[in-house]
DNA sequence: GTTACTCATCAACATTTCTTGATTGGAGGA
DNA sequence: TCCTCCAATCAAGAAATGTTGATGAGTAAC
């Protein structure tokens, strides 16, 4: 019940593969300050058109953004909750018994703090 | 500071990747529950030899698995706190204030209550 | 020693994924 | 209308990944 089942499967594949990408990530990376145009990310990542556009679509794809078309532009964002997906399935993966306490342990002092004083005021 | 630098980025390509294989996923189902022998795994996922031992070594390079040898058996299991980095990975590219509060957000009460039960007792 | 068993590695091939350059379509400005 | 700009798509080739069957190394039982 609490085992990933194979469509679970198959959807963790296609979510790891999206990420599996350094252009894929920096322009995730970029995406985390907010909604860009095709056109800034292109500047920053200083990679070719088509090959920029191929690397959104398979993150569009894989439901990790999600586009908006205003006159000649397009603005890409980070779709809310996407990753947070990604991130229960890193978790779905961890050995049993040792996601029961990971919370307070994981990565560091700043993670555990913030779970602190988030539920325990 | 609190963004992935360079090698950082590398090195989540290099885990991602290393996700984003069914085979590799299932057995990374089994080893949740302990360490396993090759036999075991090959037995359970029904995979020719030479391609489980391939997958198997995609994810000791990504140091995801270790491997220890007993006899004529290779018992392999999963490395503690790789998956955490991977968690860490992916945290890093939520939507900046996002991460801020998503651990009580997160996957529904299950988690939800498991982090409270933990850190507030 | 011989045989059987477990598993890693290799080469050859198949498949998937990525890159590149060109083309196309839609939106606007002159 | 004509031209420019932004960006998606396409086809072709390149590169990376995965699969298969065979071979070999190490271990143990006979």
């Amino acid at each position: 019940m609490t085992t990933s089942t194979a469509p679970d499967l198959d959807r963790a594949v296609g979510l790891f593969h999206a990420l599996s990408d350094a252009t894929r990530l920096a322009a995730l990376e970029m995406l985390k300050g907010g909604e860009r145009c095709v056109c800034e990310l292109q500047d920053n990542l200083d990679v070719a058109q088509s090959r920029l556009s191929f690397h959104l679509r398979v993150l569009k794809d894989a439901g990790l953004v999600d586009d908006r078309k205003e006159g000649r532009w397009s603005y890409y964002s980070i779709v809310p909750g996407a990753l947070d997906e990604a991130h229960d399935m890193v978790i779905a993966f961890l050995p049993r018994g040792l996601d029961e306490s990971r919370s307070v342990r994981v990565a560091g002092s700043r993670e555990q703090l913030r779970i602190k004083s988030i539920c325990c005021g």
